[in-house]
Parts: C-alpha cells; sequence; structure tokens
DNA sequence: TATAAATAATTTGTATACAAACTTTTTGTG
DNA sequence: CACAAAAAGTTTGTATACAAATTATTTATA
C-alpha cells in the first residue's frame, strides 16, 4: 500500500472519528458520550440486563462494560443490583433521570446520523450500511 | 434510530473494531501497533517532518502525537533531532531499525486489507473507499 | 458429591484520542 | 522595536478499549 490514506484501517478510523465527534459535540449538551449513549440505548429497549449482556450486544471487553457502568452510575443514569438467581451477577436498570434522557438523546442521534450521510445517494447510503455490518460481524477478517 | 445496529456511528465503530484488531493481531509479533504503524508510514514516504506535520496527515491531535512519539522513540524505533531553524520544532526521524520494518510491516498490512476486503468485490470495494473517504474528509458532519 | 472448569465482574496496566492549560519561541502589527 | 497573537510541543485529566490476572460463584464432570 502505497499512502496510508489507501488503508481501510486508517479510513474507517477516520470515518469513525469523524461521526464519534460530531455525535460528541452534540451529546455534550447532557453530558453523555457517544459509548455511554449507545449503553443507555441498550437499556432503553430492556432494562435489568446482566453485564456481560450489554457487552455482547455491543461487543465490548467487560473491563469497558465496568469503567463504562462506573461512570453512568456516577452519573446518576443508572443503577447496579444484584441478581436474586445468581450472586455474581449485576443486573442493569435505569434510574428515572436516565429513562428522562431516551426521547432527547435519540433526537440528537437520529439527527447526527442525519447529517452525517446527508453526504450520500440513498442507494449510497445502503450499500455502506450493508458493507459496514457485513464487515463488523464477520468472524475472521 | 430504533436499533443501535442502523447508527452509522455504532456500525464505523465495530467495522474499524474489526480491522483494527486483526491488524494489532499481525503487527504484534514486531511489537508495533496499527496506529503506530500508520505513523511509521508517514516517515517512510519522508523523513524529518515535524510532529505538526505528522499530525496534520494522519488528523490526529497534538498531544497524541507526543505520546506515540515518546512510546516509539523508547522503542528505538524513531529519535527527535531539533529543528536548526525553528528552537519550537523537533524534526522526527527514523533510525536504521525503524527504516527496517518497512518491508514487512508493509508486507502485513498490505495482507491485513486484503483480508479484510476479501468478503467484498471489487466494485463494492471502491464504493466503499469512496464513501469512507469523503465521509473521513467532510468538512461539517 | 468433591472438584475441575467455566462464568461474571473487577482490578491493573498499556495504548489511543482529545480538551484545556502551560511553556517556549516565532510571527505579525502598530 | 515592543507587544499581542499564533504556533509547536508538552503536561494533565478524562474516556474509551483490551489483555491479563484476580475473586467469587456457578456449572459440569468424574
Amino acid at each position: 500500500m502505497e499512502r496510508i490514506e489507501d488503508c481501510f484501517g486508517f479510513l474507517l478510523g477516520k470515518a469513525y472519528q469523524k461521526v464519534f465527534q460530531l455525535e460528541k459535540a452534540r451529546l455534550s449538551a447532557y453530558g453523555v458520550t457517544p459509548v455511554q449513549f449507545v449503553l443507555l440505548h441498550v437499556l432503553w429497549e430492556k432494562d435489568g440486563q446482566k453485564g456481560v449482556e450489554l457487552g455482547s450486544r455491543l461487543r465490548l471487553d467487560g473491563a469497558t462494560i465496568t469503567g463504562l457502568l462506573d461512570r453512568l452510575e456516577q452519573m446518576g443514569l443508572i443503577e447496579r443490583r444484584p441478581s436474586l438467581n445468581d450472586r455474581r451477577t449485576n443486573l442493569i436498570y435505569l434510574t428515572p433521570r436516565g429513562r428522562e434522557l431516551e426521547k432527547p438523546l435519540n433526537e440528537i442521534s437520529d439527527e447526527v446520523n442525519r447529517e452525517a450521510m446527508s453526504i450520500f445517494r440513498e442507494e449510497e447510503i445502503a450499500v455502506l450500511k450493508s458493507m459496514l455490518t457485513r464487515l463488523g460481524l464477520e468472524q475472521e477478517a
């Protein structure tokens, strides 16, 4: 590869960085980061999940989940409750404040998606989405 | 957005993560990370650049560049030499060891690119590359 | 059923990334 | 020329990410 701008690792990283930074700026009004947002998003779908379930859904390491939950708990957006069946496990619940954020943060996220994709045509967007999904899920490679 | 799997921030992040992890595993034989590799790549193109030039090419913050250079210097792959014209500036040079890595690391990178893209057709790859480039460079959004 | 293996979560250490503050030096302006 | 503004680099603090090691608990198996 002659130029780094031809490396897909680099291209993906920079495209991600761009969208991440835009979302980060918009979400900052609520003191929430993009990664914290996606974790909250999973909880808005379903409350009371185990940490390990969140990790597998978001494809994040256990240690990363621990840190994320620490900060979200500190901010008063979630709480850990011990599981009654399994004493190794915490179940993660939204606080009222955590629930309140669903609507405004989803609006911001939708807006960011719309803006980021506004430079493409509809057919292009569908192709990109399909390819990123395949790439992200691919077992090997 | 109903599901996080429809958010482009999430999709880009996970696709990046996949390629990054593959490259990280392959490069680990040389004790070099993917980000360190791209910095070295820019130096293989041209030696003696300023830190700020590396940062603008790689679109990385000055503080990030400082840390990267610290580690690469520590590893004996680069060295900082004071600029004669401008006493604020270091010029970054490859060591002999840093030069030696050009060929083997580029081979690994090419291989990773080939493997990561092997799940797509040629036309798809061209579309992806073009879109990621546009997205990454886009001024706003 | 005793015990090895697996699981859930955390802790520690390393590597990106960026923001904000700071130092030193250079450039631009009156 | 003096002094404000800009630029280069570093430092500090915060937030991802993961690897490896650790603890506590549960499951599987001999």
